[in-house]
RNA sequence: CGGGGAGUAGCGCAGUUCGGCAGCGCACCUGCUUUGGGAGCAGGAGGCCGCGGGUUCAAAUCCCGCCUCCCCGACCA
């Protein structure tokens, strides 16, 4: 490619918008242009790498006997009432991407299980025909509350997305580890650092699933990871085995205590400063609302968060108003099942010592409040979430926070969308109509760009693994136009090296020697070529390695076939 | 959705306090010089000052409304 003939500008600065390096480099090298707030368009350089992404992506998923379709983005808005995602998923994720198309109501698809499990329903009928995964690689739209870092997290991106069908849920695990390995393939082709990591499903629904973390600065989630064994779940899904408790300062008896204006565990712990009260020997209380609406209050310690588990959502301001026995800021566990309350507590609060926690009265807490004698607990699970130094669960050593972004996930669904989509079945060895077990995954393919670019990146710009650079090798000419030998050893070099299908973008442009290494260095190709008078004169070229800034020389001659062979 | 900040040429910004010709750097076009790490000189083009209304002889600037963008926060009692 001729860089005099690209639609490329290069900026020396980053427009305002840009908070990460990657974000700014991306814009800066003329790979990507922001349309609005988290919409993107790709230009020329910025397409190519999407490219090489999509096609590690499609070798892999290929590898793994799944089969490339093509989905619409107009998905009718029927199929999220048949499945019954149009409520799970909220308006507010919904409503920007609703639209009407001939009186008939379509969404922009954020995610494709209603399609492609009716489409599936539809031509796949006998056991016989089954397993079978497809995938695709489109566009996906998510009314994202907050775009951010340019193609990181957008409101429109683009996602491979594979979808299995399986007889049996044997069948279905199978079907998962196939694409789980896949996924394994791809990032390492990508040249990314990654861990699986057990995770919770979510708004997707269904059981075993992994989520595919990329550690990073730039990340919005993060990961548990012990520092012995080779445990590692997302915050959400991570456990910890039981902790040390922490000493008691709290009364044998149940005592109450008048607390004004003091909701909230740190403003309790500040309240009993003098007895030493530490969160960690508090008992939070937080309401949530079930599936059908009751009220439930969850118990974790105090210096832990609450993971309201799927299906429930925590008290609005207007729950607590129609729940006058559950006062916001002091909640207590006693006596609540009387008042038609339900609790569930976190393994960690079973330690069975005194608690300091709200006394269900308004400006009043308790201590000395005691499991079995004070208050009880109706079901048991994991509803804490960990911090760093908690035991893990396999081995006791203590975990690890990561921070990552989410680069790929993984689900096994199970009979989700087969048993709640019309017509989701095959007919069984037996002759019986049976559901499909399916499984669902995703890799986020715009937003790897970033994440591989945020990766490979120094001061000067982009540094790409050559699996993923726009182009293979940049060529870059001085002073062809003073020079007749620099302009034809340069053009006879990019004309052998694009014979034997070498990607070279050849730098002709009549610009100045800074200018070229400039752009070279900020578009980041992982080879630079450079052709000069002063090299020429003793026979040679000479080679740079981008990433490590290692520079050697190369004989005019025999420049294309070395080239090529790398 | 709550709080904060910002919209002026493709990009980065000044000008707004105190109303009075629309500015600077980069990029772009023409010419000359220069030529191995973002060159110099001369000339030039490019603007709905986010949008709508109002005040005024006069509005980028003051007032009202709206839109867009960025940052922080968003169930943790």
């Amino acid at each position: 490619m001729r860089m005099s003939r690209m639609l490329l500008r290069t900026l020396r600065d980053a427009p305002g918008d840009a908070e990460v390096a990657s974000h700014r480099l991306l814009v800066r090298g003329g790979y990507i242009r922001r349309v609005a707030s988290g919409v993107y368009t790709f230009l020329p350089l910025g397409q190519r790498v999407l490219a090489k992404i999509s096609q590690i992506v499609r070798e892999e998923m290929n590898r793994a006997g799944a089969q490339e379709i093509l989905m619409p983005v107009l998905q009718p808005r029927e199929l999220w009432e048949q499945s019954g995602r149009v409520e799970s998923l909220g308006p507010e994720v919904y409503s920007a991407f609703e639209t009407e198309c001939r009186g008939a109501d379509f969404v922009l698809g954020p995610t494709h299980e209603e399609v492609v499990t009716a489409m599936v329903s539809a031509d796949v009928d006998s056991y016989r025909d089954l397993p079978v995964t497809v995938y695709q690689i489109q566009s996906k739209f998510r009314g994202e509350a907050r775009p951010r870092y340019g193609l990181l997290r957008g409101r429109e991106f683009i996602m491979k997305d594979a979808y299995s069908f399986d007889e049996s849920p044997a069948g279905m695990k199978e079907s998962y580890k196939a694409q789980y390995d896949a996924y394994c393939a791809v990032f390492d082709r990508c040249g990314l650092p990654y861990v699986p990591v057990e995770a919770q499903s979510g708004a997707i629904g269904g059981d075993v699933n992994h989520e595919f973390m990329v550690p990073s600065d730039i990340g919005e989630d993060q990961f548990a990871r012990c520092t012995s064994c080779d445990y590692s779940a997302n915050t959400e899904a991570a456990q910890s085995a039981p902790r040390e408790p922490t000493p008691s300062v709290s009364t044998e008896d149940l005592v109450t205590h008048h607390t004004p204006d003091r909701p909230g565990i740190d403003l309790v712990v500040e309240f009993f400063a003098a007895r030493n009260l530490a969160a960690s020997g508090m008992l939070k209380c937080i309401a949530v609302l079930d599936e059908k609406g009751e009220p439930v209050v969850i118990l974790v310690p105090g210096d832990r968060d609450v993971i309201v588990p799927s299906g429930m959502r925590a008290f609005a301001d207007a729950d607590f108003a129609r729940h006058p026995e559950l006062i916001r800021g002091y909640i207590g566990p006693m006596g609540l099942q009387e008042r038609g309350v339900r609790v569930l507590a976190d393994h960690a609060v079973a330690v069975g010592r005194p608690w300091v926690t709200g006394a269900n009265k308004h400006d009043h807490h308790v201590t000395g409040a005691t499991l079995g004698r004070d208050f009880e607990v109706d079901e048991w699970g994991s509803f804490a979430t960990v911090a760093p130094g908690d035991p893990c669960p396999r081995c006791r050593r203590p975990l690890e926070l990561v921070r990552s972004v989410e680069a790929g996930h993984v689900f096994q669904l199970g009979l989700r969308y087969s048993t709640t989509m019309p017509g989701a079945t095959f007919t069984a060895e037996n002759g019986e109509d049976q559901p499909f077990w399916m499984g669902c995954y995703g890799i986020g393919v715009s937003r790897l760009v970033a994440v591989i670019a945020e990766a490979n990146h120094d001061e000067a710009g982009l540094t790409w693994p050559s699996q993923v650079a726009p182009f293979d090798l940049h060529l870059i000419p001085l002073g062809a136009e003073r020079s007749p030998e620099v302009a034809e050893a340069a053009q006879r070099i990019y004309d052998e090296l694009t014979a034997v299908g070498v990607d070279v973008l050849y730098d002709d442009r009549d610009a100045s020697a800074g200018v070229k290494f400039a752009d070279a260095d900020l578009i980041g190709l992982p080879i630079q070529v450079v052709v000069g008078k002063k090299g020429l004169d003793r026979g040679v070229v000479e080679r740079k390695i981008r990433a490590t800034g290692t520079r050697d020389e190369v004989p005019v001659d025999e420049a294309a076939a070395m080239l090529a062979a790398l």
